[in-house]
DNA sequence: TCTGGGGTCCTTGGACTG
DNA sequence: TCTGCAGTCCAAGGACCC
């Protein structure tokens, strides 16, 4: 790694120059904070070499990566991404946010006895895979999606945790909150995971490598480590596939930009499944047309692509490989099923225990459907036999109405069951609902009456209704969390910071329908008498969905006082 | 050796419709 | 009335992601 450096005004080492892949030069800039600065030189006995400390990831790209390198035409000086960026046309600025090991993080955190340890969180039972693993662990072979009994084996010492998602989502909740202040008012949030999300801040600067925007993710990670507790891989690029590649390139704790301009070069030396997308299979097919690293791959004919890969798949990767991408950063992204699965410990074969487990995990389907305020109108009916194959069967409701409650979503579900073989027993059943409509679809404003009376409502009011079934209201140390800052809404109004947030249990009533949403978060945002917007937000993140009502009723324009 | 849970998107092929 | 065709919907499965 051939790199200029020095302390920028940020309180962060800055390195730009050439990172030496495997013999090829890509074109960087590297911002590492002080505290993994200090990290850095204490690990490794040289820059050059932390790439051996990210773990199985690194071993794996660089095993990808032929040892004479794609062939490399940076026009770009050593000097780096500054000098470029002043050359070239503004473009758009994303960052990808990924949590380190966000799981095992949160438990080493949280359990002071843990730090330094190998820590594995995830199924517990015989039957179950490792979800997370602390760096500690993955330097003992131990990985995500390992099977637990493998991982035992590999690391009998670890510290093996089931899973808290409600210390996860806390956690994660805080992050997003230090996301949107950074993201600002022009910036767009897009949380992918309870660990991930991209940011676009093409409003708001230059380019990837604009000094405020550094400047600005600096503060956010050292946030992040500090108020949370943990530490996050930020990769910044013209795109959102530049910022993941950016963001896997060097984690864990590192911020990687690649400037504009340096695309194609930062990702020709790399290996095809560096790509989002390319799994297993996709690098098989791949390496039958000669092809490992995606160098190659934009050098392949996008024909030849499409042949093999059929017609979505070979266009994306042919234009990704190219450094093109030109996805947008999509704020609120609705739900498109809700499912419920689960692996049996032992293989079930009798139907009376199967139909019984179906219509329970149809409850839980039902009551997330609920919280969400939409119905579905397929049904899948997904198993695994005992010698693994899977298969799903599926049937779409007549009529419009669809389906919502357990007994609807059971009664749609056991025909399709019934259908599936179970001789020699399945080992894992599950029920899913795709095709959602929400149960707001389709109505005209305005709302009258009680969709704002509930939510004027003293329950529904933020700070007074944090009941059982409320979001988590505390950050990690049981205080209180903090409303963000103030901030524009929609419209641009700007509501007390006070009532953004809240636990609220709405309750909506127009005619005959009832939606309940007391099993999620209700956000209620608004800006006074005239127009309110409710935030329905499932149990899962994935799950919500924004309405925004025009309220024309004369008597609630004299509510007494406005909320806002 | 053993392989979770909850998703998304895509492809293929058949049925249906105008 | 029958056939061909294009478009759409649906079902099933594969691949991938975190």
């Amino acid at each position: 790694m051939r790199l200029g450096w020095g302390w920028a005004r940020w309180r962060a080492l800055r390195l730009t120059g050439d990172l030496r892949v495997d013999g090829a030069p890509v074109p960087v800039a590297l911002l590492l904070d002080r505290a993994f600065a200090h990290n850095l030189r204490t690990r490794c006995a040289s820059v050059g070499a932390f790439g051996r400390t990210c773990g199985r990831r690194g071993a794996d790209y660089r095993r990808r990566v032929p040892p004479d390198g794609p062939e490399h035409t940076d026009p770009r000086s050593p000097q780096g991404s500054a000098d470029a960026g002043a050359a070239r046309a503004p473009g758009r600025t994303v960052l990808h946010v990924d949590l380190d090991a966000f799981y095992a993080a949160v438990e080493q955190r949280d359990k002071p006895s843990l730090r330094g340890k190998p820590v594995v969180v995830g199924g517990t039972a015989w039957r179950g895979v490792v979800a997370t693993a602390s760096y500690e662990a993955r330097a003992f072979g131990v990985g995500s999606a390992m099977p637990t009994a493998a991982a035992r084996r590999a690391c009998p010492w670890a510290a093996y945790l089931a899973p808290r998602f409600a210390a996860y989502r806390t956690a994660s909740a805080r992050v997003m909150e230090l996301l949107a202040d950074l993201a600002g008012p022009p910036g767009l949030l897009e949380p992918l995971s309870l660990d991930e999300a991209y940011v676009d801040l093409s409003g708001s600067s230059s380019g990837p490598d604009d000094e405020g925007v550094l400047a600005a993710v600096v503060a956010f990670r050292e946030r992040v480590r500090t108020e949370v507790g943990l530490t996050a891989s930020v990769g910044v690029g013209t795109s959102k596939l530049m910022a993941k590649v950016a963001s896997d390139l060097r984690k864990p704790d590192a911020l990687l930009v690649v400037p504009a301009g340096a695309e194609r070069s930062v990702l020709a030396p790399l290996g095809v499944r560096a790509l989002p997308g390319v799994g297993p299979a996709t690098e098989s097919r791949l390496a039958g047309l000669g092809v490992s690293t995606v160098g190659q791959l934009a050098a392949t004919d996008e024909r030849e692509l499409v042949s093999v890969l059929g017609r979505a798949a070979g266009t994306a990767l042919h234009a990704a490989a190219l450094g093109v991408d030109p996805r947008p950063v999509v704020p609120e992204r609705e739900a498109k099923s809700v499912s419920a699965e689960e692996t049996f410990p032992t293989d079930v074969v009798d139907r009376a225990v199967l139909a019984a487990e179906l219509h329970r995990m149809a409850g839980r389907v039902a009551e997330r459907l609920l919280a969400s305020g939409v119905r579905g109108r397929t049904v899948t009916v997904k198993a695994r036999r005992y010698d693994f194959t899977a298969l799903a069967r599926s049937a779409t409701t007549a009529g419009g109405a669809g389906v919502a409650t357990a007994e609807e979503i059971a009664a749609a579900a056991a025909p399709l069951l019934a259908a599936i073989d179970a001789t020699g027993g399945l080992r894992l059943l599950g029920v899913g609902v795709s095709g959602l409509v929400g149960a707001l679809d389709g109505l005209d404003d305005p709302v009258q009456g009680d969709l704002l009376a509930d939510l004027l409502a003293p329950s529904t009011l933020p700070g007074q209704s944090a009941g059982a079934d409320g979001p988590d209201q505390t950050d990690e140390h049981g205080a209180p969390a903090d409303a963000p800052e103030d901030a524009p809404d929609d419209d641009g109004v700007v509501p007390p910071a006070s009532a953004r947030r809240g636990a609220a249990a709405v309750v909506w009533r127009p005619g005959q329908d009832v939606l309940h949403a007391e099993h999620g978060a209700g956000w209620v945002q608004g800006s006074g008498v005239g127009r309110v917007t409710v935030r329905f937000e499932g149990p899962r993140t994935a799950v919500g969905r924004v309405r925004t009502f025009a309220v024309d009723d004369p008597a609630l324009s004299e509510a007494d006082p406005p909320v806002w």
